[in-house]
This record gives C-alpha cells, sequence and structure tokens, in this order.
RNA sequence: GCCGAGGUAGCCAAGGUGGUUACGGCACGGGUCUGAAAAACCUGGGAUGUCAGUUCGACUCUGACCCUCGGCA
C-alpha cells in the first residue's frame, strides 16, 4: 500500500516551520534543517522552539555515530506537535545529507503521521531520490591531502581512475575541487557503486512555497537584526569559550561565520552584518532552484497572501492531493 | 578664486612609448548538484566625465568645460 508523505519546502524566511506547526496536519513534523542539528546554535539557526519541552530518546542502531536526538513539543496545545532532528550534534561533529535521510526514514517507518519541513534542498532530495555509493563514508584524511592539489591535478587523477565519471560530470562539476575528489574517494573504493533508496512505498507530496523576492529581502533583513538583538554574537562567543573553531563544520553556518573577523577586530560589527545579510539573501535564491520543476512539488506563492488564507491552501493542497495520491495507489 | 590630486560599470579598482576583443574583485542576472549542501562550484551582461583638437588610429597626448577630494585664501 502507498503512503503520502506531505513536504512543504521553501526558502529562508518563508515561513515553512510556523504553517507547519500550525497546521496540525501532522503530530510529527521532521525538520529538514542542515544547520539546526546543531546543538548551541540557537539563535543563529533561527531555531524557534520557544517554550517547548525537549525529549530525549535512545541512540538508534541505525547510526553508527553518536547522536543524541529526540523532539521538542509544543506547550499550551491539545494535540501537542512533535519537531524533530533538532540538536542533534555538536558544531565539531560532520553530519551529511545521508545521516539525516536514514534517521527520517527511520522516523517515517516508525510513525504513520509524518510531515517533513525544511529548507535544506539537498537533504529533502537525497530523502527522496536516494542516493549512490551509500556504503562509502567520507576519508577525510584523503580529502585533506587531496585539497592541496590544483584542480588540474585533481581532474588528472580522476581521469585516470575514474575516466567515465570524469566524462560525464558537467561543466560545473567538473571545475570543483570538493565534487572532484568525493569522485576520487569514490573511485578508489571498490564496490562502492551502490544506491540506496531511504524511501519505501511512499509517495511524496510536496507544498514549495514561493514568496515575492523583495518583500522576502526585507524580512531576511530585519530578520537578522532581531537576531542581533536577541544575543547571537553572546552566542557566538560562548561557542567559542567552549572551544569550537571557526573551522567547525557547524561553524560553517550563515550568521556565525560572517562574525569570525568581527571577533578578530578585522571588521567592524556593521561591515559583518551586512556580508550576512547579503549571504542570507543569495542563499534564499539557491535554495529556490530545488524542486521547481518537480512534479511531486505544487508551487504555492504567498505574496499578497495573509497567513490565514495561505495556511488554508496548504491545507487543502495536502487534503486533495493526498486523497488523489491514494484514491490513485 | 588660487594651488595640488583625481574622474574607467551600481561600488572598489588595474592598465598602457597612442594600435586586436580595456585586468580583476564586490554586487546583479542565469545555473550545477547522488554521503560537507546555510557547503562547494559554473556561467552571463554591463564601463573609459563632456566637448573640441592632434593623428591613419585617442581610454591613453593637448586644450576648454563640468564634477569630486585636499590645501590656501
Amino acid at each position: 500500500m502507498n503512503r503520502v508523505l506531505p513536504v512543504i519546502y521553501g526558502p529562508t524566511s518563508s515561513g515553512k516551520t510556523d504553517y507547519a506547526l500550525s497546521l496540525s496536519l501532522s503530530t510529527n513534523i521532521i525538520s529538514a534543517d542542515s544547520r539546526q542539528i546543531y546543538r548551541y546554535m540557537d539563535i543563529g539557526t533561527g531555531k524557534d522552539v520557544g517554550n517547548a519541552a525537549f525529549k530525549n530518546l535512545n541512540t538508534p542502531k541505525i547510526i553508527n555515530k553518536k547522536i543524541h536526538w529526540g523532539y521538542y513539543y509544543q506547550f499550551n496545545s491539545e494535540n501537542p506537535v512533535k519537531l524533530w532532528l533538532l540538536d542533534l550534534v555538536n558544531p565539531s561533529q560532520s553530519f551529511s545529507s545521508v545521516d539525516w535521510s536514514l534517521l527520517t526514514a527511520y522516523l517515517i517507518n516508525k510513525y504513520e503521521d509524518c510531515m517533513i519541513v525544511g529548507g535544506s534542498g539537498y537533504y529533502i532530495k537525497t530523502l527522496i531520490d536516494g542516493i549512490q555509493n551509500y556504503n562509502l563514508n567520507n576519508n577525510f584524511a584523503l580529502r585533506k591531502k587531496l585539497e592541496k592539489l590544483e584542480l588540474g591535478k585533481l581532474q588528472e587523477i580522476l581521469g585516470d581512475i575514474w575516466p567515465d565519471r570524469l566524462a560525464k560530470m558537467n561543466n560545473s562539476d567538473r571545475k570543483n575541487p570538493r565534487r572532484l575528489i568525493r569522485a576520487i574517494e569514490i573511485a578508489q573504493n571498490k564496490n562502492s557503486d551502490k544506491s540506496m533508496k531511504f524511501l519505501n512505498s511512499v509517495k511524496v507530496r510536496g507544498v514549495y512555497l514561493v514568496p515575492d523576492f523583495e518583500y522576502l529581502k526585507t524580512k531576511i533583513r530585519s530578520r537578522a537584526k532581531d537576531r542581533l538583538k536577541k544575543g547571537l554574537l553572546d552566542e557566538i562567543a560562548n561557542l567559542l569559550k567552549k572551544g569550537y573553531k571557526w573551522d567547525d563544520p557547524g561553524m560553517n553556518t550563515m550568521g556565525y561565520k560572517e562574525f569570525n573577523h568581527y571577533f578578530s577586530s578585522e571588521k567592524s560589527k556593521d561591515e559583518c552584518f551586512e556580508e550576512w545579510v547579503s549571504d542570507e539573501i543569495k542563499y534564499a535564491k539557491r535554495q529556490m532552484l530545488w524542486f521547481r520543476d518537480d512534479k511531486r512539488f505544487t508551487k504555492v506563492f504567498t505574496a499578497q497572501k495573509n497567513k490565514k488564507s495561505i495556511k488554508k491552501e496548504i491545507a487543502s493542497l495536502f487534503r486533495e492531493g493526498i486523497s488523489r495520491d491514494l484514491s490513485r495507489a
């Protein structure tokens, strides 16, 4: 039997989580957010859990890394909604789209009533379309060695050991050191060319929020200001005090990385702030590229509409879509 | 008003004894993506202050004008 998995995707600042929480369509909301997975990074990543309570669960066996996970749930609600996959790892730990997909697949398997909400397009893409080379973990030693090489040299190495892959890469990827290094990493590992599906017998039904871009820009700016006011700089200072470094995976996050130069007194707070806002806007643009032509997603234009009618639209899209999907199944 | 410095894209900016298509960076537009993805990349368009002069040819040299900055009054 086919199951339907509702997904709400949209750029930063589009209000995804708000809609998901207030819609009460699902009791298990799974956050697809590659930054809110980090502990101690709350203000900058917009972890808006307010007065929710956190409940810890056991570390599941499906992941060999040490990941503590649980969910937040809302107070003051007759039907408390659980918000999953926040605060999974420390800022120094690496975490991948596959890790996230494994956890998500586990949850979907365990709970009938789930919904995905988030703006990390690559995470959602990995989950719903699967991935290749799943058996091959990252080889950080190799990466470090390869990172020192020039682009041409990397292409040469890949061309020697896996010419087909190099030939198949498009111009953008062929000039991207990270992608080349990953390809070399895979090529050096035999039997790694297996693919993995995370979802079985699950039909994805997505809503893709499309805000007015000019409005989104002003919203991003005011939200950033607000986060400064809430004590973002103290949060960063605290992370540094805890011993986290600027090159830790978690610290490569907008709202944090831009203030590196402020903490080293190379730039003013305002300069860093402007850089941050600019990064957020560019990011929002990149976010809009995922799923824009994906038939599984329906666009919801939010400009000129109030929250209530948007909520209604999303809810009816899911209801109609879900019943249609089910009847077809 | 006088003296000095200078005007190259939205911003910062290189250049040359006059000679294909004027270096870059930021910003902006359009994209890529199969274990880092809020990452890392690819790609596109746009400029010589104005008017004359010299010259086969001026962004480059000459003059006038306009504007900016600094100093003196």
